[in-house]
DNA sequence: TCGATACCTTACCCGTTGGTAAGTCGAGAT
DNA sequence: ATCTCGACTTACCAACGGGTAAGGTATCGA
């Protein structure tokens, strides 16, 4: 992988997540490269393109975090707990990724009929073969174990872009209150998706 | 109020939902009503007054629904339990709403320096003050009782915006096996939050 | 040394963008 | 009958959008 071709991946992730995929133009995230925007296109060919790459990426990084040596030693409990607990700590910390997911989810339906499948497809689904490995969810549906995943991905993603908001609403105050009883709560509903208490 | 006025806001909500604010060109929206983009200047001003008159018919629209008379004879925990229900169900019907809403999350955190506070501010602690009537919550301070009313609207709305993904991802069946868990588990979401267990 | 290839630039194109200026047109009031 | 005002329209604009064409330059294998 050519260093200016992630460099270019970094920066339009960020940009996309900012402002979505129709607020950024090719030569906003080329200015901040320093660099003109027929780079990127001679890299990415499209803008359509550039953002598929950015979602690729994710995509891969999502995987290789949930494939990740130190989980795979792990009983599969304890690896759906640790990895979705990694999923919120990484969310909390860095929002940007879960923002271009949210909009990605939104702009799906437009976009949908042009791409093949949803780039998330892969990840979800690995996930959800995670949980149905799990000690009570052997019988259950891949439709419902898919429902399960969904919501706590879901979960954590909604928690993280609405950082700002609560902060612009409760003041810091009110968000510190709502990120300490996030977490934990959290965690129980993760305990209570493995305990089988929510499908 | 004028009835090309509403119905231009009509047009506009759909097509923001749809493709967000930059996604979406006042010629398109005028397009889809027969008439040119000066007649949505002449009432609007400029393309970010338009938004926010979206935005404020729905903030509007949600706190009618909040005082609506059929909700004041209740008991606030009947209150409580029976607006969010209708949300839910509204959301289900008809979810572009919602897409709106999470998009302007999203955006708010952009746009949040020139708007002097969000739009869903009053809808929002309206609600808040409802669960603060209830049994139980008096005790509570103002941000907790708002984060728990945050998480439920903001739950609604992330099952809303999620259909097309679903549908796409799960086929028919998978998205009717997530309609059939989701709501009873918000039902017992609400009561969790109404008996205090939640925050 | 030569050619090829990857990487990037300058120059250019044209449809679209939000927005302005200046009218048109009909209804109501005086 | 005229004046006014709200609700539009046509005509226009400068800036910006993604994208093409063509050229320069460094690297590398033969």
């Amino acid at each position: 992988m050519s260093d200016t071709r992630n460099q270019i991946l970094d920066a339009a992730e960020q940009q996309f997540a900012d402002r979505g995929f129709y607020g950024v133009s090719l030569a906003n995230i080329a200015e901040t490269l320093g660099v003109t925007k027929q780079a990127l296109l001679h890299h990415f060919g499209t803008k359509e393109r550039l953002y598929g790459s950015v979602l690729d990426r994710i995509s891969k990084e999502f995987l290789n975090a949930l494939h990740a040596q130190h989980l795979q030693t792990l009983e599969p409990e304890e690896q759906f707990r640790s990895f979705l607990r990694d999923l919120l700590g990484r969310s909390s910390s860095d929002a940007s990724r879960d923002r271009l997911l949210v909009r990605e989810l939104l702009d799906n339906r437009e976009r949908a009929a042009e791409a093949d499948a949803w780039y998330m497809r892969d990840f979800l689904e690995a996930l959800t073969r995670v949980l149905k490995t799990c000690c009570g969810w052997q019988q259950a549906t891949d439709a419902e174990a898919f429902c399960a995943v969904y919501q706590l991905v879901g979960a954590a993603s909604y928690y993280a872009i609405s950082e700002p908001t609560l902060t612009g609403l409760g003041g810091e105050k009110g968000y510190r209150a709502i990120t300490r009883s996030f977490a934990p709560q959290f965690e129980l509903l993760i305990e209570a998706v493995l305990k089988q208490q929510a499908p």
